[in-house]
DNA sequence: TTGCACTTATGGTCTATACCGATTATACTA
DNA sequence: TAGTATAATCGGTATAGACCATAAGTGCAA
């Protein structure tokens, strides 16, 4: 045992977290416990937890504790492209609440992205998805009203893309996307049961027809310790 | 000053060493009386100096010193990475700051995501990346010291893709990127100008050659509200 | 039941000290 | 002079304790 005894607690922390001792998410015994437990200064188990908090294994909680860290959720962005299909790939179970749906006055941006007429109407569609149960984002869907009129609620929330294609004739073109980084405000922050101030993936969506008509404009904000994306270029 | 004092220390070291205090290679005082003239301990002091060997700018040498390591340069980033194009794309004028460009041992998700072998180093750089003089991302780019090994820091850090093909004959192949939200830690709000918590997009790379070699291993945090990402498909 | 003050637990930082092994400088010896 | 033993210096590790701000649990009051 030539090795620091850090590295050795390292060592055996990273064999317990493997071996299952704790799982995912999980709280681990304080540093000060643990110091108790490995016979050392907490400053030495701090040294140990601090190289496994490097490698992404842990990560730490002021306040709170030390956890094992998460696996993410991951979004290729570059081939699957419904949330469905995303979760059913990840082996995760897919579902998802609706908070609203109501068509009503567009706003500015929605005029703007949607390329709107006058007096024109869009479809507003709010709702929390889950994977296991566990809310992953929240999303605000925007449909110009005329193209969905003829369709019922549950045509256009459980498959939008499906419905426009099969009963409308339409080919779905291409899409762009803005993602950024902000802190979840009190409302959304109690949709995904995360605390305000917590970091959010933004991720702004303009679907386009093959013809380059606008016809989705989707605005979702994704738990930042539970997705990511996973791009292929 | 809210900062802890080892940040502190690490900024007027780091300052210090920029002002010429002291030239490259040469050594600093040791531990002891560093912490003696900043009148902390010295395991306060310590803390400060492993900020700034980790960003390699000293070197440590047990039973002799520590040491400066290299040179602060400032320099544009031509056009080869996306950011650049991403910035003139908004009219913005990209500057980047090389904040450290250091020969080590890998970590452990280094080895893993750069496939090394066995006592293999790496080269690391870290910079900063501005858009009209706003700090716009903090960035830490990994790459096998064996594949930059015949190369100036200039050739690497301004073009390494460019380097790569034109020099070593070797062809980029795909890259894989996965982006996800987060807070922003003490010591990178301190290089972007932001707060601590406040929300940061963070973008991890990992580019391959041709053949399927992984080559270089990035690891991008943007301030939320400076900058957005975007994907076209 | 709700809201708020209080308490407790936790990680973050910092001190002061000690001993170790590696390196380097020094003094001594052949 | 050249080589070698010794001492001083240096970073690396480790201890024991302290105080702080944050987060979360607790219980009281409205």
């Amino acid at each position: 045992m030539s090795s620091p005894i850090y590295i050795q607690i390292h060592n055996e922390i990273k064999k317990a977290i493997e071996a299952g001792r704790w799982s995912v998410g999980e709280r681990i015994p304080a540093e000060r416990d643990l110091s108790e437990q490995f016979n050392v200064s907490r400053m030495t188990l701090r040294q140990a937890i601090s190289t496994l908090v490097e490698e992404g294994i842990l990560e730490r909680k002021v306040g709170s504790g030390t956890y094992v860290a998460s696996q993410k959720v991951q979004e290729k962005v570059s081939g699957v492209t419904s949330f469905t299909e995303l979760m059913e790939a990840q082996g995760k179970h897919p579902s998802s609440k609706t908070i609203s749906y109501h068509a009503g006055e567009p706003s500015l941006s929605e005029v703007e992205r949607l390329n709107l007429e006058p007096g024109e109407l869009v479809l507003r569609m709010e709702r929390i998805r889950y994977a296991d149960d566990v809310p992953i984002c929240y999303e605000t869907a925007s449909v110009p009203e005329k193209l969905v009129r003829n369709f019922s609620k549950s045509e256009v929330t459980k498959s939008l893309y499906k419905t426009l294609e099969d009963k409308a004739g339409l080919k779905i073109g291409k899409a762009n996307q803005t993602v950024s980084a902000m802190l979840a405000s009190e409302k959304v922050a109690d949709y995904l049961d995360i605390k305000r101030g917590e970091a959010i993936l933004r991720l702004h969506q303009i679907s386009f027809l093959e013809d380059g008509n606008p016809f989705e404009y989707v605005r979702t904000q994704y738990v930042g310790e539970r997705f990511e994306f996973y791009l292929n270029r």
